[in-house]
DNA sequence: TAGATTGTTAATCGATTAACAATC
DNA sequence: TAGATTGTTAATCGATTAACAATC
C-alpha cells in the first residue's frame, strides 16, 4: 500500500498525458502503445512506462494501453474524483477571466464562492458563483470544507490574504499574483502561476536563437 | 565566446532570481551572499553559484553579489534589453485580462498590436494597443518585425492561426490555449501556459496530503 | 504459435551538492 | 591580516534511457 515518493517531474507529466489521452479519445483512438504515445509527446517509451509504473500496471503486453481506462486511472491519481472545493479571492480581471473561461468542473473542482472587497460586487453572482465580502472569508472557511484558494488579488494585499487563508485550514493556494508565496515555514501547498517567469524563459530562448543566427550570418560573410 | 548549452532547469530559475532581486532592491538590500539568497529561495548556495557560473562571474569573494548589478546581468541574459515586439491574437477574456493586467514593458516586451475576428473590435484600441482584423495578420507580419505571438484564441481556431504565424516569420508563440502546440516538426519556439496542468499538479499534492493524514488517523485509532 | 509490447532491472547520463583553493 | 565568500572541480545523487525476460 505504501508508495515510494513520486518525483515532481513525473507528477508534472501526468496532466500532459491526460490531455493527450483526451485528444486521442476525441479522435476515436482506443488503444495506444508507449512507443506511439511517446512519439506524440516527444518522450521516450521507456520514460512513459517508468512513469506509469510508479502507480501500478495499466497496460497489457503485446497490446499497449486502453486509452479510456488509462485516462481514468490518471484522473484518479491526480485526485480529479475527490470533489475538491475551491474559492476565488479577488474578482478583478484575472479573477473574472478564470471564472468565465476556466472550467473548474472539467478538472474535478467545484468553485464554491468568490470574495472581493468592492461593495458593488458583494452579494452578487458571477457565472453562477456567489460573491462575498472579504471580511466574511474567515467565517465562510469555518463553515465550509474548502481545499484550494485561487489567489487573484492585487500584489499589495496578497500576503495579508494568504495569512487568513493558511490560518483557517486551507490546504493549498493557487497563486496568480506575482508575489513569491513559497515561505520556508508554512505547510500550505502553493502552486505558482507566474506569467512573467514563463514569458522570460521564452525571451531567453528567442534571444539564444537570434544570437545563433547572427553568429551564422557573421561566419557566412567571411 | 561560445557558451555551453545551459540546461532548461537553470533557465527556469533565472526569472525567480530576477523577482527576488527586485524584491530585495525594494526592501533596500544592496548586497547578498549565495547562502542568504539560497535560503530565501529554498535552494542551496552551491546551486546558485553553479547557475550564475554558466554565464560569467558576477560576485566578489568575501562580499557576495551586488543586488542591482546582478539583477541587471540576469535581465540581459534573459533578453529583456532587446526590445522584442509581441502581438496578441484573440481579444477575448484572457486576451483582455493580459492586456489590462500584464505589464509587457516591465519584462522588456512591447505589445505592438492585437488581432481579432469580431467586427465590433476591429479598428478600435484597447489599453493603447490597436486591434486589427485577423485577415490583416499576414500583411502586418510582413511589414513589422515581430518576435512573439501571444495566443489567446478559442481552442477551435488555434491550429489554424498557428500555421499563419509560423508561416510568416514569428519566432515564438506564448500559448494560452489548451491545445498542445509542440509539434515535433516545427522550429517555432513554444511556451505553454496550461492552467489545467498547474491546477492538476496542485490537486495531486492535496490528494497526497489528505491520504497521509487519513493514514495517520487510521494508525492512531488502533 | 509468432509478434508485439509491457513492467522492471541495470546502465547511463545529467543535475545537484560538497569541498576547497583563490582572493576580496 | 583574518574572515567571508566566491568560482570551480570532484563526488554524489537522482532521473532518464536501454535492455530483456515475461506474457498477452
Amino acid at each position: 500500500m505504501k508508495r515510494l515518493k513520486v518525483s515532481n517531474n513525473v507528477i508534472r507529466r501526468l496532466p500532459r498525458y491526460l490531455r493527450k489521452l483526451d485528444e486521442l479519445t476525441e479522435n476515436g483512438v482506443s488503444r495506444i502503445s508507449s512507443f506511439e504515445l511517446g512519439h506524440q509527446l516527444g518522450l521516450t517509451p521507456s520514460q512513459i512506462r517508468q512513469d506509469f509504473s510508479c502507480f501500478g500496471e495499466f497496460g497489457q503486453q503485446g497490446y499497449g494501453y486502453n486509452v479510456v481506462a488509462l485516462r481514468q486511472q490518471i484522473a484518479m491519481i491526480l485526485g480529479m474524483d475527490r470533489g475538491f472545493k475551491a474559492i476565488l479571492i479577488g474578482v478583478g480581471n484575472i479573477g473574472r477571466a478564470l471564472m468565465e473561461n476556466f472550467c473548474f468542473n472539467d478538472w474535478g473542482f467545484e468553485l464554491a464562492a468568490a470574495f472581493d472587497i468592492k461593495p458593488a460586487l458583494i452579494g452578487t453572482e458571477y457565472k453562477g458563483v456567489p460573491i462575498y465580502g472579504i471580511d466574511e472569508l474567515e467565517s465562510y472557511l469555518a463553515e465550509h470544507q474548502i481545499s484550494v484558494a485561487v489567489l487573484t488579488v492585487p500584489k499589495t494585499v496578497a500576503i495579508n490574504v494568504t495569512e487568513t487563508l493558511t490560518g483557517n485550514g486551507i490546504d493549498a493556494i493557487w497563486n496568480f499574483t506575482n508575489v513569491e508565496l513559497t515561505e520556508p515555514n508554512s505547510s500550505t501547498i502553493v502552486e505558482n502561476v507566474h506569467f512573467s517567469d514563463s514569458l522570460l524563459a521564452l525571451s531567453y530562448y528567442v534571444s539564444e536563437r537570434r544570437d545563433e543566427e547572427a553568429a551564422k550570418a557573421a561566419r557566412a560573410e567571411k
